[in-house]
DNA sequence: GATCAAAGTCAACACCTGTACACAAACATC
DNA sequence: GATGTTTGTGTACAGGTGTTGACTTTGATC
């Protein structure tokens, strides 16, 4: 698909440093971008049009044609780019691990900076993970579960966390993830960066994380709950 | 407001049963439904018109007037609906109170019908939660928050929760609702009413409330955290 | 420098949108 | 039954929408 022009070229292959494709590459920015600033307001994605995107962009509508073929394909375009970004901070995050001290206050207060720095691109996300249209909605699950996994991988290097079969550390890494998504919403929805109010933000998000390791803590894990039952009903007699 | 005729009627006051007030509510439900009904698919509040809506009502775009000023008041009814509905479940539920066995499987159980048997309005609210007006938001967020509060009254009567101050009993609903929010997000979006998948949908969200519930187990309220750590700051010398 | 495909512009289309206004029917009140 | 209000209809307007096709400009390839 790439391979546009007739075959030759040889020795600049991958850069695609052409002039021409640094060109294109900044107007299909502009269109992003603009559909991004678009949203900022009240708008959500299938309530913007492509007429709009294009004049916010400084580009007659017609070029949009030469970049996405659909408003659907730039929104796609737009998932994809908001979780890339998500991943590579959470590999950031994994490459210079936290202390263990204060490891929840720290996530937390890492992760909603981050919020704050990206917000355009969360604000659109929380938008249109149940307004956007199926592709959009499955595209971003898809990406939040792939988010959940890798998190539940890293759970299991806990040595407290160790105990527990996978699917109990993905129910675990659910309800966290789910979590700081509600709080990103919250955040999102402050009028301006109000920074007494995201601290009482934060430090809900480490009391309800809190909760949340503790319960894990009283979890009696799958394969132990038959064996002590079993137990349980052999010690009846001696009861 | 709804004294517009000159000030005369007496008898029939309240029933407000006349012939034609009886149309006019017709028309209006026709008006609510046709909005419900066009966002059963892929479309946004914000993206569906006015004349869609009264097209899909069997009515002339400008009979709209009548009875909205906007789609926006329009959303907010929508909205008014919802969360009144939701609470009279609620009420019902508590004038009817289940039995304390099996008690988090019996509430899941009926709570996940109930949204089965409105799937409508809650497709609405789920959608528009994030991506509507402030307005909307606004309003349902107001809703959700009330909702919170009469959760956490009831949690208090329970006797294992009520060394609890208030505000951790607040907490601990947010995080029962959020929980279930989110549930019902994920029920919405099942194909069609898959019994298997409903079934898993349950058992999830019973896991996840029996995590927070043993959670709470474990809470220390902070009215007894300082008490704790004065004791142990003063039995150091005895170790 | 000639050639050619890609990126962007321009004008036009058929259609849909919200809203204003004048009007007809239905009903309540006297 | 006359009168006035309410509910819904019909027409019209100015403006926005997605998409088309033919065009110019621009940069890469030979």
């Amino acid at each position: 698909m790439t391979r546009t022009t007739r075959g030759r070229r040889r020795e600049e292959d991958q850069p695609e440093g052409g002039r021409r494709d640094a060109r294109k590459q900044r107007t299909r920015r502009a269109l992003l971008d603009a559909a991004l600033e678009l949203m900022q307001g009240e708008q959500s994605f299938n309530s913007i049009s492509l007429r709009e995107v294009a004049r916010n962009a400084g580009v007659v509508p017609t070029a949009f044609y030469r970049h996405f073929k659909d408003m659907d394909e730039l929104g796609l375009a737009l998932v994809e780019e908001a979780l890339r970004a998500l991943r590579q901070m959470m590999r950031e995050a994994r490459a210079a691990p936290l202390p263990t001290s204060h490891l929840i206050r720290r996530s937390v207060r890492t992760y909603l900076r981050y919020v704050q720095d990206n917000e355009r691109y969360f604000q659109f996300v929380a938008k249109e993970r149940f307004g956007g249209s199926r592709s959009i909605r499955l595209a971003i699950r898809q990406g939040i579960q792939l988010f959940i996994s890798e998190l539940s991988t890293d759970l299991a290097r806990w040595p407290f966390l160790s105990r527990f079969s996978t699917e109990e550390l993905q129910m675990f890494s659910t309800m966290i993830v789910n979590l700081m998504i509600n709080i990103t919403a919250l955040l999102l929805d402050l009028p301006y960066d109000d920074d007494e109010e995201v601290e009482a933000l934060s430090h809900l998000a480490e009391q309800q994380m809190l909760l949340i390791f503790l319960g894990t803590g009283q979890w009696i894990p799958k394969a132990e709950r038959r064996a002590r039952k079993e137990a349980k009903e052999s010690s009846a007699s001696n009861d």
